[in-house]
DNA sequence: GTAGTCACTATTTGA
DNA sequence: TAGTGACTAC
């Protein structure tokens, strides 16, 4: 194809190495891409140009990591390229592969149903196989083994292998977990059984379908997905390289591929990404064309330098060197605070100051920090200060109890043979099955290495049990008659009612209640409205496939909470460094810049585990358009007790140019000052500032003989609020308007620690 | 079978 | 500290 052919005005927009990358159509490419440098341009802009020089659609395939990148991308291709762009196909790895495996599961011995096994699913698989090999449960941390079997099915270790590779029995032997290879062997044949794929099953299925079908399913797809482009590609593991290569290695192959990625960003490879994965390309591709994109469009130039200063002190690493041609803008600011709570207090009033002088908006503006834990005091002040806020991290809207309920019941009616699903919910609502009757299922499931539903006729019980679980068996199977019949939504408005799930929530009637009744409207809300956009048609996205239960089940799984839709209210946000990737903010906050905090105390020991903190950092601060602040405390409380942390060691990584000179970083450690926190601060300073942040030390809980109704006390976390009522067992409802709107806390006297601010 | 109590433990990141 | 899981008492 000729570019003279092609419109060529969304190309203009573009630098020369940006152009050259995007133009480079056949063959592999390889393009290293730095912060804010173009990158999601380049690869939605090379689909475009794809489809201009006539390539059809459904020919391209984009995998991202996440769902947001992906409709990001495809928002914009749209744009760009408009008419039927919306049928490329871009999505996650994990999306993408289930895509597939819905139509060709049945050649690979799994139901086209098959559920997806989320996280906790799997632990809970896991927990119950160490029981009942009479494993010591606190030897075998359900965790760690998890992410063992994990890594195995990521390197591509089956089961079988596993005993023969000397290197993982070692390690188990050391971790006084020699048996994690039996756990793993029962742990893939019960997912099996149960007719589930977890997380990594998605990719590790999709390579045994491919692999173990070459003619009928790998040439397939492999004359389907002509142009292949992956993102972010230093997050891959060696799996996703290994299935890539299934779909562009092969003879007469043209090999357009297109990986675009940063090793410095590469902050993933603690879940298996590898960037071995970068270097092994060039020697799998040695035609590949390389492009560096080190033009820097986002940041100021200190910035931009304070980056590439940190990432000098990693060895290993592509050589680049990101640049901008923007002014210099501001120096990075360093705020240090003597307690956590004092940093958080330093940053809200660093953020009103940022507003104030440099008119931002609350969305300009986000704080990061290493760890989720460490939100909660900048919560605390922002809302001190009135500054709207909102998290990302923490509880999903569909790890919620209630909407997980609902799920299962919903699992059941595609996929009876799920057990992780029947066990949540065969007795819930409460139907008088228990811990007994349970035993006996899951005994009898796993002796005859079958489902547990299919035992569910067969075992013997008493009468009374004997009822209940024929009731249970009612529900799932009437459940299952609406799926086949009815959609998505009829079904599960079905399944909340006969369940008996909404009866229950309407019968406890109290707030707790009526809010998780809300939820379930909103389930049945968010599943009404997939169906529906089925009626739309033309519709944007490539999931446009059936509106099925199955498929609606698959959304939700495959969805992260950064995943909600990024409502317009104007917020600061906070968020962990992770999940920061591929964002940028105006000004930045990077808080809790400490040794042990970050980097990590789990990564000090480790040189590699150091640079990944390292690289970390530097996608932190590469997050900054114009405003960068440094903060950290001299101690904060963690895991309960006082703890004091040097100045991370990032921070003198930067240099004095860099950096604004009022403040400069105590080098060491000063381990005298808060000794004797709190113990004899005077009185009268205590109350003056209780109105705007709760310090520990002015925090002097009364005796709970002293709270009576209709005080407004202080809680450390909960901030001011009401007592409503005590009852007869010493539980005080108390209103926390801080909280959101009306919240309401069940709070036992005998536990929380209160402080009387007003009689009545 | 359930609710309530107690003790323990985990302390990183997330699809 | 807070969240969880096991145990105990009804």
């Amino acid at each position: 194809m000729q570019n003279t052919e092609v419109g060529k005005s969304y190309l203009d927009g573009l630098n020369d190495i940006q152009r050259m990358a995007v133009t480079t159509i056949n063959g592999p490419v390889m393009v290293i891409a730095g912060p804010g440098s173009g990158k999601t341009r380049v690869l939605t802009f090379r689909i475009a140009h794809l489809l201009k020089s006539g390539v059809p659609p459904y020919q391209i395939l984009a995998l991202t990591f996440t769902n947001k990148a992906a409709r990001e991308m495809k928002d914009r291709i749209e744009t760009v390229a408009g008419g039927d762009a919306y049928k490329v196909w871009a999505g996650t790895f994990h999306s993408i592969f289930a895509r597939i495996l819905r139509v060709e599961a049945h050649k690979i011995g799994y139901p086209n149903d098959f559920s997806i096994y989320d996280t906790d699913d799997s632990k809970s698989v896991i927990k119950e196989i160490i029981k009942s090999l009479s494993l010591d449960p606190k030897v075998y941390n359900v965790g760690a083994i998890r992410s063992r079997i994990s890594s195995a099915k990521s390197n591509l270790i089956t089961p079988k292998m596993y005993p023969g590779n000397e290197e993982l029995m070692e390690q188990d032997k050391m971790n006084r977990r020699p048996m994690t290879f039996k756990i793993y062997e029962k742990y893939v044949a019960k997912c099996k059984r149960a007719g589930a794929m977890d997380f990594d099953d998605l990719l590790l299925q999709m390579f045994r379908l491919l692999y173990q079908n070459p003619e009928n399913v790998r040439a397939k797809y492999q004359a389907q997905f002509k142009y292949l482009m992956v993102d972010e590609f230093q997050d891959t593991n060696f799996l996703q390289y290994e299935i890539l290569k299934l779909f562009v290695i092969y003879d007469g192959s043209e090999q357009n591929v297109c990986i675009v990625g940063d090793d410095a960003q590469s902050i993933y490879s603690f879940r298996g990404a590898t960037i071995e994965n970068i270097l092994q390309f060039e020697s799998d591709f040695p035609e590949v064309k390389t492009y560096k994109l080190e033009q820097n469009y986002r940041s100021t130039s200190y910035i931009v330098k304070a980056a590439n200063e940190v990432i000098t002190y990693n060895e290993k690493q592509i050589k680049k060197e990101i640049w901008t041609d923007k002014e210099e803008g501001h120096k990075i600011k360093i705020i240090k605070g003597m307690t956590d709570g004092e940093e958080g207090k330093m940053v809200a009033d660093s953020i009103i100051e940022h507003k104030n002088r440099h008119s931002l908006a609350n969305k300009d503006i986000a704080i990061l920090y290493r760890t989720n834990a460490q939100s909660r005091v900048f919560e605390e002040h922002l809302r001190r200060s009135n500054i709207a806020y909102k998290i990302y991290g923490g509880l999903s809207f569909y790890q919620r109890k209630e909407i997980k309920d609902m799920v299962a019941y919903m699992r059941l009616a595609t996929n009876y043979k799920d057990d992780e699903a029947l066990k949540r919910v065969i007795n819930y609502p409460k139907r008088g099955i228990g811990a007994t009757t349970i035993t006996k299922l899951t005994d009898l499931a796993n002796d005859n290495e079958v489902s547990m539903w299919q035992c569910l006729n067969q075992i013997e019980l008493k009468p009374r049990a004997k009822q209940s679980v024929g009731k249970f068996i009612s529900i799932v199977k009437a459940s299952q008659e609406k799926a086949q019949t009815m959609d998505a939504y009829q079904t599960a408005l079905f399944i909340a009612k006969r369940s008996g799930i909404v009866d229950g929530f309407k019968a406890e009637n109290n707030i707790e209640a009526q809010n998780r009744l809300e939820n379930i409207n909103a389930l049945l809300d968010g599943i009404q409205e997939f169906v529906e956009d089925d009626v739309l048609d033309e519709g944007e996205d490539i999931n446009k496939q059936e509106r099925t239960l199955t498929n609606f089940l698959q959304t939700i799984s495959l969805m992260t909470d950064q995943d909600k839709d990024v409502d317009n209210v104007d917020t600061v946000t906070l968020l962990s460094v992770h999940a920061a990737k591929g964002l940028e903010y105006k000004a930045v906050f990077v808080v809790g810049m400490e040794e042990n905090l970050f980097p990590s105390y789990m990564s000090l020991a480790a040189p590699d585990q150091l640079d990944e903190e390292r690289r970390l950092f530097y996608v932190a601060i590469t997050r900054a358009e114009e405003f960068l602040t440094l903060s950290y405390a001299n101690s904060r409380y963690q895991y309960g007790q006082m703890r004091f942390n040097d100045p991370s060691r990032f921070l003198e990584e930067i240099s004095d140019d860099n950096i604004e000179a009022s403040i400069s970083i105590t080098k060491k450690p000063q381990f005298g000052t808060p000794k004797i926190l709190g113990k004899f601060k005077p009185i009268g300073s205590a109350s003056k500032q209780k109105a705007l942040t709760i310090d520990p030390k002015d925090f002097k809980p009364n005796d709970k003989s002293e709270i009576k109704v209709g005080q407004t006390v202080l809680h450390m976390n909960f901030g001011h609020g009401e007592v409503l009522s005590i009852d007869a067992r010493k539980v005080a409802t108390i209103r926390f308007p801080n909280l959101h709107e009306n919240a309401e806390k069940r709070i036992m006297l005998d536990y929380a620690r209160l402080q009387i601010v007003e009689e009545n």
